[in-house]
DNA sequence: AATTCGCCCTGTCGGC
DNA sequence: TGCCGACAGGGCGAAT
């Protein structure tokens, strides 16, 4: 599934359409877009100029000279970009895991429901099996105001750590923390994949409940999530199957993830079986040595020194209005 | 109010 | 070989 890693290096590699414009478009399942209509958005679309290629959270934002376009990947979503003279490699639709890179971009199939035809004679095409992506068309540039935009949180490659605990985080909320990290209003582009890496990555069992951490511990997981998304980045995206770059190769994250999709094998840190289990309705791996879990009650009584949580912390700043 | 659940969708895979 | 159910899961609206 694409997440902030997998968009963002989408995004980079979308780079070249920069100040091309829109020659024309086709649109085919109509429910996959929002705001207009297949007919309409054509007639739309045509003849703008791209000035701009953004990124929020999972988001992709085509900044056009007069209006926004924004595509969500959903699940299965790819973004390619053939050039003039593209060869399309009928090898891009098998299963990528161990296999080699595909030489072109995806053939224009029935899972292609969006093609921009460029001035340059390229294409931007927009492929989704299953479906669960979306197209945003917005009329004049504030597409910040958008509902499914307002409601995400930071960017969390960009977040403070200190203060964005102070002010965003829910000291009192009784869910697993994997659902917190899953929550897009909390913080924007972390999906299944890179929750789980960065719970391993800072040793916290994905069932924790959110009030019981301790202060070092949220730290040390938005820390994580920091250092699992740049890992992501750096090495392109994680493809297991769907994910692919705009020029049609697949990511290399997929073998150096320490935890997502490796249920049942050795963890990479210490040997013992991953395990899988359900949090959140999602598959969730994890190490149960490397990822133990504490309960609220044991934890700050059981050893001598206390350890905050950032509702007792909260407590002591400020008296409870209770 | 906070949290969970059900649903959308289709390719792939294991079992028989 | 072919059929069939289980599974994958992001995000939204309904239910609890």
């Amino acid at each position: 599934m694409p997440e902030l890693p997998e968009v963002e290096t989408i995004r980079r590699g979308l780079e070249p359409v920069r100040g091309r414009s829109i020659a024309s478009a086709t649109f085919g399942l109509p429910r996959l877009i929002l705001g207009s209509k297949a007919g309409e958005l054509t007639r739309q679309l045509r003849g703008q100029r791209i000035d701009d290629v953004l990124r929020r959270g999972k988001y992709l934002v085509l900044k056009l000279d007069r209006d926004i376009l924004i595509v969500h990947l959903g699940m299965t979503g790819q973004l390619t970009h053939a050039p003039a003279k593209a060869v399309e490699d009928p090898r891009f639709l098998r299963t990528v895991t161990g296999m080699q890179k595909p030489l072109g971009v995806h053939p224009v199939d029935k899972h292609t429901h969006a093609i921009l035809h460029l001035d340059d004679g390229s294409r931007v095409q927009f492929r989704d099996p299953r479906t669960f992506g979306k197209i945003i068309f917005i009329v004049g540039h504030e597409w910040e105001k958008n509902p499914r935009i307002r409601i995400l949180g930071e960017e969390p490659l960009e977040l403070k750590i200190p203060a964005f605990l102070k002010k965003h985080f829910p000291s009192n909320s009784r869910r697993p923390v994997k659902a917190l990290l899953l929550d897009q209003s909390f913080v924007a582009g972390v999906g299944n994949i890179y929750a789980d890496e960065a719970l391993f990555a800072s040793g916290i069992h994905p069932k924790t409940l959110v009030a019981s951490l301790q202060v070092a511990e949220t730290t040390r997981l938005l820390n994580a999530v920091k250092t699992v998304l740049k890992k992501g980045i750096r090495y392109q995206g994680t493809t297991f199957s769907d994910y692919r770059k705009p020029d049609g190769s697949s990511g290399d994250n997929y073998e150096r993830l320490m935890v997502y999709g490796r249920g049942g094998r050795p963890c990479r840190s210490c040997g013992t079986p991953l395990v899988k289990i359900v949090v959140a309705q999602r598959g969730t791996v994890f190490c149960p040595r490397c990822q133990p879990l504490h309960t609220g009650k044991g934890r700050a009584k059981g050893s001598g020194k206390k350890h905050a949580t950032l509702k007792t912390m909260d407590k002591v700043r400020r008296p409870s209005h209770n």
